[in-house]
DNA sequence: CGGCAATAGATGTTTCTACATTAAATGTAT
DNA sequence: ATACATTTAATGTAGAAACATCTATTGCCG
C-alpha cells in the first residue's frame, strides 16, 4: 500500500518529506515484524543486534564500547543489554587484562544455538524483500549511505 | 559514510539484507536529527506528529482512533499523547457530540504556533536530502511501498 | 426490548530509553 | 611523579513505550 494510504496523507511539501515519512513507516513496519520472531523467544531487536556482533567476532572477545561501536542504535545501553544476555546465559563477561577498565564479551554455546534457531526465521523476512530486485536493493542502499553524507 | 563502515560489518548475507539493516539504521539517524530540533521546544517526535495530524484537519475536530490511524507508529498510546498536547495548551478536547465514547481533538493557537516555529527546522533537515533528486527520491518511496506489499 | 459482542478511550504495570552521574583505570602534560 | 583530563563501564532516575485490562457507550441480532 502506498505511504499516501497508510497514514491517510494526500500532498506532501516535496519529495523529500515524502521519502522521510516513509523511510520511518518502512522501518517501524519492518521492526514490528521482526519483533514478532524475538519475542517467541524472549529476546529483543538490540540484544539480537548485539548477539549478532558477538557471533561476527568468532570466538574473539570484544569491548563493550567495541560493540556500542557497531550497533544500528549507537545510544542505546549496551552495558545492560550486556547483562539481560550473561542473565540468560546466552554471553559471558570477562575483565580484560590489558585495560582494567574495560569488560570482555564473549558469545557462548547456548547464544550460538539461539541465534542458529533464529536464523531462518530472520532470513524468510528478509527474503520477502525480493519483491523488488537485488540491483533495486543495492541502489536504495547505496542512496541511503548518500543521505547521511552530510553530517553537520 | 557507507553504511559497512557506519557498523563495521564488511559482508552481508545479501544485498537485502544489506538494505534492512540500512533502512533501520538511516531511520535512527534521521530521528536522532529530528529529537535535536524538538528537545529545544519541550516536545517529543510522536507529539509533533500528532500536532501535525491536528494542523491537517484545518480546524476540524478528529478522533482519537483516526489520529492513532495516520500515525507513523500506530502502536502508540495517542490517548496519553493527546494528554500531554492538552497539559502543554496545545491542543483542546471537548467530548463527541454523536457518539460519546470518542473525543474530539483540536489544536489550539498555541499549537499552530508552535508549528509555525518548528517547520523552519523541519524543513531544513527535509532539504539536506537534496543530496539525492527529486526523481531518486520519489523512486526510494514507490520502492518502499513495494517492500511493504508482503503483508502476510 | 434484552443480552452480548464490539468499539472508544482511559488507565495500570512492567520494561525500556535517554540522559546524567559515578567510580575506577588510564593517558598526558608539566 | 603529580595533577588533571579522558576513557570505560556501571548505575540512578525520570519519562516514555509496550501491552494488558477496565469502563462506558454503541451496534447488532434474536
Amino acid at each position: 500500500m502506498s505511504i499516501e494510504t497508510d497514514i491517510k496523507q494526500k500532498k506532501f511539501r516535496s519529495p523529500f518529506q515524502k521519502l522521510a515519512l516513509n523511510l520511518v513507516y518502512t522501518t517501524k513496519w519492518l521492526e514490528y515484524k521482526q519483533l514478532e520472531s524475538f519475542k517467541e523467544h524472549d529476546i529483543t531487536p538490540q540484544q539480537y543486534n548485539v548477539l549478532r556482533i558477538l557471533r561476527g567476532q568468532q570466538g574473539n572477545p570484544i569491548k563493550v564500547s567495541d560493540i556500542t561501536e557497531r550497533m544500528l542504535d549507537k545510544s542505546s545501553n549496551t552495558s545492560r543489554l550486556v547483562d539481560k544476555l550473561l542473565a540468560k546465559n546466552l554471553a559471558k563477561r570477562t575483565s580484560c587484562e590489558s585495560d582494567r577498565r574495560a569488560v570482555d564479551v564473549v558469545i557462548t554455546e547456548e547464544g550460538l544455538e539461539l541465534l542458529n534457531v533464529l536464523d531462518p526465521f530472520i532470513e524468510d523476512w528478509e527474503n520477502r524483500f525480493n519483491i523488488i530486485s537485488e540491483a533495486e536493493a543495492e541502489q536504495i542502499s547505496a542512496l541511503l549511505d548518500k543521505l547521511r553524507e552530510n553530517e553537520d
